[in-house]
DNA sequence: TTCCAGGCGTATC
DNA sequence: GATACGCATGGA
């Protein structure tokens, strides 16, 4: 990875990378394209226009120095090597060819508890209705709702949201965090297997749902959530498990996996 | 109209 | 532990 500062804001250049892939491929809701092609977005308290100048080449508009390095570098995960990750992958056929075919995605490093009241969302729910749900819920609090402001509200409340029977999973996740019976914070830096375990005691959190708050809000790349999607693909590529190459990298496969067929359906049958 | 979507809780065996 | 079913909502 790269960077200079210019006028403009900063411009970085880092292989492995394509923004439509990496904001538009199911881990974060709250990305929209514009007119001119260049991404807006939040993350925490900070606001974000990044366009994509080239197949390496990428404007942060307007950032400075210590918003790049402080923020937006890490969101982005703009230190980690993804080419070696498809190297790795290179010694399965279908892995390979889903890595190349996505080989543009990034795992971003969300915020953990925008991230779990995202993929509750999430639950037997398709993508656009998703980003619809997250929409009215940042509009009405005006950026996305901490933990503790949400945790004032009931599931009646929450009914503008028309998130259906899922409001009563984010009341229960919002009072149990906000109350501090858990933290995000110490299921951080627990083992994974026992911070799957801890994230299940919220309501309405199951395997998936605790695995992609493990993946895309705590970084934890051998998570692997199966959803609807992967369990296709398990049945279709890999009824034995997933192949060696995966082993510690499964979220990232999963992804790569996930964006492939989605593309390609026909690869499915 | 019916089916499905980045699943999970509950009941039942 | 496995399996079946209901669940809110809205687009296809």
């Amino acid at each position: 990875m790269d960077y200079r500062v210019t006028d403009n804001g900063i411009i970085v250049s880092q292989n492995c990378f394509d923004l439509a892939q990496t904001l538009d491929c199911g881990q974060a809701f709250r990305w929209s394209r514009r007119p001119d092609g260049a991404f807006e977005g939040d993350f925490l308290n900070e606001h974000l226009v990044i366009s994509q100048q080239s197949s390496d080449e990428f404007l942060l508009h307007g950032v400075s120095e210590e918003k790049f390095l402080g923020v937006w570098k890490d969101y982005f995960d703009l230190d980690t090597d993804y080419s070696a990750f498809i190297e790795r992958f290179s010694d399965d056929e279908t892995l390979s060819q889903a890595a190349e075919f996505a080989s543009g995605i990034r795992i971003l490093r969300q915020d953990p508890w925008e991230t779990l009241c995202s993929f509750i969302i999430s639950q037997n729910n398709n993508i656009p209705r998703i980003k619809g749900i997250i929409g009215r819920l940042c509009e009405k609090y005006s950026g996305f709702p901490d933990y503790s402001t949400l945790a004032e509200e009931t599931a009646e409340s929450l009914a503008f949201l028309r998130a259906g029977f899922r409001a009563k999973y984010i009341e229960d996740a919002a009072k149990r965090i906000a109350s501090h019976e858990i933290s995000l914070e110490k299921i951080k830096s627990m083992p994974t297997d026992d911070a799957r375990k801890e994230l299940m005691h919220i309501c309405g959190v199951g395997p998936k749902v605790a695995d992609c708050v493990l993946l895309f809000g705590m970084h934890r790349l051998e998570a692997f959530p199966v959803d609807v999607w992967m369990k296709k693909v398990m049945e279709r590529f890999y009824p034995d498990g997933m192949p060696e190459c995966a082993k510690g990298l499964e979220g990232v496969a999963q992804q790569y996996l996930f964006h492939y067929v989605r593309c390609n359906r026909e690869k499915l049958i």
